[in-house]
DNA sequence: ATTATCTATAGATCTATAGATAATGC
DNA sequence: ATTATCTATAGATCTATAGATAATGC
């Protein structure tokens, strides 16, 4: 039943499933308090575990919670992906990539909450298959001439952060309307990369994805 | 020779001397680790107090901690106060903000340290008169037709965000020349706030506060 | 026979407080 | 006399490990 292909025998399935249950616990943790001080013992507990059973698989509490927000991030990036492949233009594609991270936080809270309580540094410094796509649609955008700007490390960095400012506000304060926020800020930045207004704002509003 | 306003006895500036070397060495705590699980005993000691004493002055750590980046935050703000009031456009203010806070890196890293340590949903949450500044220069930015946004709040939030990136990019990569990389996202960020391109070029390059 | 998990625990913290000490106000 | 600080410590953690137990491979 489970299917975790790299583990075939049912020994290394068990083993895998005792640190799943950990990881698990510790995005629970995150994503509720983001309170990372709690014992290893009361993590253990919550995953169900041995005490012992930590040590097993992890050095410190340290060691965990970055494979958590390793583990969440990469669940995020999976969400997206599918829908932003389809896209090729780089301007759609960061827009894709803001309006589609409100849909994720609406459908799975908790890889957004873990992804806010995490902070900014660790999800920039987290050189990942995300950050090297970003940069990526970046440096195409400049080359293709779509974008405008002067530096793309500090044209990404502000992407980014605003990208996080938006969940963030998803995050605080919960009655605004996180589609309609996500394509105004989309439209925003895209105009910051140099597309003209209506072109910006046309690129922000089209249908967007399996959900249109 | 202590020049507290408020504590006229020797009592009471004796008082506030036990609490200002505990919020001292918090905020290096948090400047140069951000590791905020510090024992109370070792922070105690590194402010050279005893340790009944920090029950004096806080209830909890987090409490301390919280003590501490309000003061880096205060005195961010004064920093950058000064030479902010001599200046109208909401454009350049904006401009100027930005600018103005890789000029407080460099001359007072530490408390860029911190904020970058303590994340942007505390900064962006904290209340405080440089929020409101802000707020009010992006409500007066539009009423005025200086600025072109859909959402106050939304580009408030790409803003400080934006910021708050530029100054980790500061933190984590020292070898950029600070000053061009705010002049490069000051321009970008009036350019997105609706100035244009030649406009957003000219008011982030114009001479600004005492350093010229 | 091998391997992972679990239980129990030693030793090292850490927090919070009680009571002693030192400094100031009046 | 009053008030803040300091020292010493009780009691409550918490981490990491050693040894026992249970599950699987062959």
């Amino acid at each position: 039943m489970p299917m975790s292909a790299s583990n075939s025998n049912r020994f290394q399935r068990r083993r895998s499933e005792t640190r799943r249950a950990l990881v698990r616990a510790a995005r629970q943790i995150l994503a509720e308090s983001g309170d990372t001080t709690a014992s290893i013992r009361s993590i253990a507990e919550q995953a169900d575990v041995g005490l012992g059973s930590f040590y097993n698989h992890f050095a410190s509490k340290q060691d965990l919670f970055d494979a958590a927000v390793a583990d969440a991030l990469e669940e995020y990036a999976d969400a997206i992906e599918g829908d932003l492949r389809a896209l090729d233009d780089p301007a759609e594609r960061v827009a894709g990539g803001v309006r589609l991270s409100t849909r994720v936080a609406e459908s799975r809270p908790q890889i957004v909450r873990i992804l806010c309580h995490s902070g900014l540094g660790r999800i920039h410094a987290g050189r990942g298959p995300l950050m090297l796509r970003a940069q990526r649609d970046m440096e195409q955008g400049i080359a293709s001439g779509r974008f405008a700007v002067a530096d793309p490390v500090i044209a990404l960095s502000a992407l980014n952060a605003s990208l996080l400012a938006l969940l963030e506000l998803w995050f605080t304060e919960p009655e605004i309307d996180s589609d309609q926020a996500a394509g105004t800020m989309a439209e925003m930045l895209l105009h910051m990369l140099g597309l003209p207004e209506d072109e910006a704002r046309d690129v922000a509003q089209r249908p967007l994805g399996s959900a249109g």
